[in-house]
DNA sequence: CTGGACCTTCCAGTGCAGGGGAAGGTCAAG
DNA sequence: CTTGACCTTCCCCTGCACTGGAAGGTCCAG
């Protein structure tokens, strides 16, 4: 299977693929004798692992490391517990972040609400920020 | 006086004020008859304005546009407003997001606190993903 | 007059996950 | 035989806000 057969079976493109060859996400691809990528149908699965690990808000990096230990014969499941937990944690912390930008957000925008520009010396550039 | 001693007194790096010239959100410094930047103690309210802004979460080409108004006489009072706004809907949206993949995750570690290696078929990688 | 602290400009890189496009090779249909 | 779709490698670009470093100029104290 050509490397634009596979993509979109996969639901991605040619320099996706390409891309995460690079990256170590893939193994390098076989070769026709004129030198075109040629994959085995499953690769698709590999792909498709990929993806779920980034809809779990995995980084490439993180998910790569996944793999390389499934590549390494052995079952990754311990790892993946522990990225997961630490995402999770990072997951956490940026919602607390947010939160409270939004509640600072939100009394700026109160004090903001009744505009008075004569108020607003040109030496602070606005007084609701 | 100098970029360092600006620097210093707004808690930031020369390099960084020479960024934020670069960027359009200081004016070009005047200079002394050797080169150096010197800079009016009022830069100091500028920069400090900046880093408002940023605490608001807004990013530095939107705090350039109130700078600019500002520079152009006129108070920015409307387009801070709005800029509030529309940071405030995104973080409330970026929140959502989080949340939704906070419980993604969770269901997935939950799936994963007993794992049970042999049933982790290679060709899908990791069955808790 | 020398050393060190400061300043200048310019170039390049960071992290993340690709995308754009050039220049050229390959393959099957018409 | 040509056209068009596909493939190859290559390098640069994106957004965001800086940061690092090289090569050289300036200033002040000792």
């Amino acid at each position: 299977m050509r490397i634009g057969e596979l993509a979109e079976r996969a639901g991605t493109t040619a320099k996706t693929l390409r891309f995460y060859e690079e990256q170590g996400l893939l193994p390098p691809a076989e070769r026709t004798p004129s030198g075109y990528r040629d994959y085995a149908p499953e690769t698709a699965a590999r792909i498709d692992f990929v993806h779920r690990g980034q809809a779990a808000g995995l980084t490439l990096a993180q998910i790569r490391q996944i793999l390389d230990i499934r590549d390494d014969g052995a079952a990754p499941c311990e790892h993946v517990r522990d990225l997961l937990d630490a995402r999770l944690a990072e997951i956490e912390q940026q919602i607390a972040q947010l939160a409270a930008l939004r509640d600072t957000i939100t009394e700026l925008r109160r004090d903001a609400a009744q505009p008075d520009p004569d108020s607003c010396s040109a030496d602070q550039v606005c007084r609701y920020l």
